[in-house]
DNA sequence: GTTTTTATTTAGGTTACCCTAAACTAATGA
DNA sequence: TCATTAGTTTAGGGTAACCTAAATAAAAAC
């Protein structure tokens, strides 16, 4: 495997592909290129057996495809965990770096670091490193839009995305923060809440608020 | 530069390509590719200024080239020292690792982890770290066949190649050992040394001995 | 239920990095 | 010096991963 297709196979992940069709389009914008290279790509991919394809709907993990992904997800996340802890990278730095050094990592490495690391629950972004338990998580987290307006949660994950991470750092927003929904507005793509630790009131974009992780506290 | 590209510089410095020009046959023989191969990259590597290449003489790198090829190497001996120390790898295990790792790391990522592991000074195999450093050695150091009869010498670095390490670990050498040629048999490829810490005779081949290097005591 | 728009695929092309077979150059040695 | 051999290059070809332009299918709008 390599690295792009290895990229494929984990985007794909991220987009919803082990449950759901993924649009040839989303994946092209995801990764910069163009529609008639991820129709060919796929094709490649379903001959390997790592996705299911379907002409003009979308391509979907299969078993094999989603296990790879989890496991590639998994040595990424540990770089993450390493490159802040140990070496002084900032949260918003480590996601290139780790981007990289995902495809040079045998198992038996990622095996090494994760116990020089003493098993970490999560990246630093708060995603779930053991492949055991990325499901649990995806189940028990919500976007933040999906919050109901008054019930209290907790922020536990952040899309690592460099303009994202910096949005967000801009609105005082991060991992652990109890945040209530007070006000959803669809028209002006607005979302308002209230934050548990400052007791301030934050509006930040509908958008990028489906890119907050939360859970029930 | 991909990592085809950096591996093509790194042999051509292994290979004595600063100071010398390197036959095609010996980087196709290193990098187990076709001689047509080597001859359609150098003439790239000429292209973006690595290399200076004359038809059938062979290849020599050019100033840029050879600082590339030092970084890179920088690069492949500070994660062998944290593969080595902090993961616990083998030192026989290591080379193959950092082989991948050298080419999905920055320069920031590499300063960082350099200051982590405290600045070290050599690989587990015995090689200079520091670019700097990376040229006093080369000048210092001699191949084992090159040390004269009866003259003490000390191991200070072993090519890091899984087979040649493990000859060298079969017959009880590593760096650090101190030892003296007793006898050379070009005829025979047999290269006699009194090992001093066992006090015991090692025989080994002629041609492997050129991959252990000495320095005087 | 057409028409228009958007998404996708097909067709054809490029560059990087690999190959083998054949031609050629340079070194060796009779 | 001329023939053999070793090393190198040229010629021609393949796959992976990208691209644009054009054709086609599906979805949305009228
Ligand atoms: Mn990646
Ligand atoms: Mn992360
Ligand atoms: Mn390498
Ligand atoms: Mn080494």
């Amino acid at each position: 495997m390599s690295p792009t297709k290895e990229d494929y196979l984990k985007i794909l992940f991220e987009l919803g592909g082990r449950t759901e069709q993924v649009p040839n389009k989303e994946i092209a914008n995801r990764l910069n290129i163009s529609p008639p290279t991820v129709t060919e790509m796929m094709n490649s991919l379903v001959k390997s057996g790592w996705v299911a394809y379907t002409p003009y709907k979308g391509s979907k993990l299969t078993r094999e495809g989603t296990e790879y992904a989890k496991k590639l997800i998994r040595k990424h996340r540990l770089w993450e965990v390493f490159l802040v802890k140990h070496l002084g990278f900032s949260i918003n730095e480590v996601h290139t770096e780790a981007e990289m050094l995902e495809h040079a990592t045998s198992t038996i490495l990622a095996d090494k670091l994760e116990h020089y690391l003493d098993y970490p629950a999560h990246c630093p972004h708060g995603g779930a490193i053991s492949v055991e338990h990325m499901d649990a998580q995806e189940v028990r987290t919500l976007h933040l839009t999906e919050a109901e307006i008054g019930v209290p949660v907790r922020i536990s994950r952040i899309v690592d995305d460099e303009k994202l991470l910096h949005y967000f750092k801009n609105h005082d927003l991060k991992i652990g923060d109890p945040v209530t929904v007070t006000d959803k507005d669809s028209g002006l793509d607005l979302l308002t809440l209230h934050h548990g630790t400052s007791n301030k009131e934050i509006q930040i974009s509908q958008t990028v608020a489906q890119y907050l992780f939360v859970e029930h506290i």
